[in-house]
DNA sequence: ATTGTTAGTTATAATTATTATAAACTAATT
DNA sequence: AATTAGTTTATAATAATTATAACTAACAAT
């Protein structure tokens, strides 16, 4: 019952619907990338009921407001979600469109220099294209 | 008669809305950031003619193609676009979506450690997240 | 200059991801 | 058990972008 946990002490209810797609984002050995179309499917595949399409956007972003999942700054016509909320990076393959982690080590420290009155860094996030 | 050139040596016909845009997105002391909107409304401001909004969009894609257009990696509604097309990051800021520009002093040089078969590096973006 | 060909422009329709709405439902609280 | 506040749901609305097809302009060759 881990996941009821995580969704009270959050100050979400642990509905059935969340309790599921919990299951689907994070009973997983790896961390992965997704778009809301693509989760949809993957929890058709896994779940018997159906969840509605706009359960799966309001959990998503109720998710990502929470820090249980991040947005993926990139352009694209589909927003792209992580399971990974630890401080990472991305290369896009721009020929197959795909995502792959880049982990923090595999960059080395950046240091922004720049600083903006009034404001602080809340991220920071490497895009590194590839092409063939 | 510069853009003429630009034009032309690129494969693309110097059209007159082509050169009406070139002259909105490049006679400028500063480069800038903006999304189709705000170049549609620009356009308006500082020209006579109307220019249909697909001519806009064509454009705006033909100009990337060609490298005199950057897309801004950033998870919007709208998709942004830079007339600096040279190696640099941005500062987003949240709280007022506001994009600023990083130089690639400001940042210092990045390493990408990791190699992916077959794939070569076309750019290295960093998105640096601000709030209040 | 005129013509034929190709590329570009245009208005509009189609598409598609996302958000809003409002009714029905469910979990927590009294 | 009744109340309430939060959630889910189907569906409609919105809005950015792309496709379509008719028209027009640029260019090359005569």
């Amino acid at each position: 019952m881990k996941y009821i946990d995580k969704l009270r002490n959050s100050g979400l209810r642990p509905t059935k619907q969340r309790l599921q797609i919990c299951k689907v984002l994070f009973d997983t050995e790896k961390t992965f990338h997704f778009t809301i179309n693509e989760l949809e499917h993957k929890i058709k595949e896994k779940i018997d009921n159906k969840i509605s399409l706009a359960t799966v956007y309001n959990t998503v972003h109720a998710f990502e407001k929470k820090g249980y999942l991040k947005q993926i700054p990139i352009n694209s016509n589909q927003t792209y979600f992580d399971t990974n909320v630890t401080d990472h990076h991305h290369f896009y393959d721009l020929n197959d469109q795909r995502l792959i982690d880049l982990e923090n080590s595999d960059v080395g420290p950046i240091n922004i220099k720049k600083k903006i009155n009034g404001k602080r860094i809340k991220s920071v996030e490497v895009l590194v294209k590839l092409e063939d």
